[in-house]
Parts: C-alpha cells; structure tokens; sequence
DNA sequence: AATGCTATTGACATTCATTATCAATAAGAC
DNA sequence: GTCTTATTGATAATGAATGTCAATAGCATT
C-alpha cells in the first residue's frame, strides 16, 4: 500500500496526461497510437500496465467495450456511473445515489457480501442523432 | 427477422439444452467442453454461432466477466438484470423496475436516444463465505 | 558527482477468446 | 431421390492482454 518504492517516470506522466486529453473513453491500443503519433517512444506493454495502475488508484474509471475491449477514462473524484454515446463515445457522469443503496440493499437481501455493480447507460447522444 | 431460411440442426438443439441445464453464466468454451465429455461432436465454432444466435433472439442473457470472456444463461422471459456470485457463478435474477425507468429518465435527460443499460450486481454469496 | 540497488521499461513471445475461411455435410423444398 | 444452399467443423487468423527478461533509469546513499 505505502507506495514508497514507486516511482514516477514520464511514461506515466505521458499515459495520465493523455488520458486526461482523451474525450470519452479511449483503449490501451487507441492510447499507445495516440501517444506515438505525437513522438512519444513509449511501449505497448507500459501503456498497459500504467491504465491499470491508475485504475486500481482510482485515477481511472475502466469498462469493457460491447467487442471485448478494456477501456478507460480519467476520473474525477468520487464513486459514479456514465451515460455513454454508442456512436462517438462522448461520456457524461452520472450521480447515481438511489441506484447505489439499491444495489446494496439487493445484495445484502439475498446474503450476499462485498457488493459491487456494474451501471453503465448507453445511448445516441443528439449530435449523433443527425 | 422472417427465418424462412433458417434451418433447425441438433447441434443448435444441444446448445440451449446445453445452457438451460447450466447453474449460472458460462462460456462457450466451458459450453463447449461439457457437450463434447457428453460425446458430442460438436464444433466450437458452432457453439459460439448458436449462443450468439440465441442471444439476438433473446432467449438467452448475455455479459462480460471481468477477465473478458463473454458468458451466456437461458433466459425466462422479460427485461431483468442479475445478482451473481464472484466465486461460484450463482445467479439470481432481480427485478429492477425503479431501475429500469430511472435509466431511461437520464438518458431522455441528457437527450440521449435509443437507452439502454448494463445494470449487474456482484457478490460473494452465503455458500461461499465459509 | 559517483555508486549501488532495484523498480520500471520495452521489444518480443505467448496466451487465449473470438472470428474468418472454406470444403464437406445435411436440412428442407420439390 | 434430387437439388439447392444454409450450416457445420477443422483450422487458420485476428487481436487484446499478459508474461519474459535483459537493459534502463529513479532515487537514496555516500
């Protein structure tokens, strides 16, 4: 947990930043192209590997395409769900407090324990709608 | 949508009978295994093919587990969403009607056309507490 | 500023789920 | 039975993600 023997690189710096630059949620492949396209010499494997650190700090909200592909994006703050436009990816966080204590509430009727859930919206957002 | 051409084999057959039989969600792959220690001959190609056909016709539920494979359960009848057991796959269809509208209510909120939603709770259930 | 330790990187190989290919098979109509 | 063609299945191909490991570079110490 003390992160004492972490270090920081400019890959990582490279991988927040470009995160943060990305609109909606974006790929580790998407990512790394990004990334080389703009000079950066950074590998394949590292894009990877930083998305899922910053996930895993909470840095980084992570989802799973409908075709099987991890994406991510830079998270603001606290815990939330996403309204996502299924043609160009444009995200909007959602509030979702009701939703939170039902999942719970749900989970804690039928005995089970250490809840979590999965809320994601998607839809045709009205730009995409032309 | 009109299956005039559509032809009716045993492997499709042996498919949903393959999955209604299944506890939980499961894998074509692991479908796939169960058939042939039955002594079927079927192909894995055909097992994807059949559970993708069952999912477009709605007779079976689809979703991603957390390691990207995507798993498959016969399905009842109407729109529900599912309480799962991280460790045992058990699954426990819930009925989520306030859920159901509040998703539609944002997506018409943001002016997002065509919602749809991934609505899934996960757990670690009594059995597997010990 | 130089040294040592080791976390981190990156090119590459590997794994694994899923899809494409295509000749052979068999379902359903006549 | 015959014909048409949807379907099958062995195999190759795709593509995301992870493992490998020597080389690099952070960072604390001297």
């Amino acid at each position: 947990m003390t992160d004492s023997k972490r270090r920081n690189t400019w890959q990582k710096d490279a991988v927040r930043h470009a995160l943060g630059e990305a609109k909606g949620f974006v790929g580790a492949q998407q990512l790394h192209l990004v990334l080389r396209n703009h000079g950066s010499t950074i590998g394949l494997a590292t894009v990877y590997r930083a998305l899922a650190d910053l996930a895993v700090n909470g840095d980084a909200d992570s989802l799973q395409s409908q075709d099987g592909e991890v994406l991510y994006r830079a998270c603001t703050t606290s815990h939330h769900h996403h309204l996502i436009c299924r043609e160009c990816g444009l995200t909007i966080e959602i509030e979702a407090n009701r939703v939170e204590t039902w999942a719970d509430d749900v989970a804690k009727e039928h005995g089970f324990a250490n809840p979590s859930h999965t809320i994601d919206i998607f839809g045709t957002c009205t730009a995409c709608q032309s």
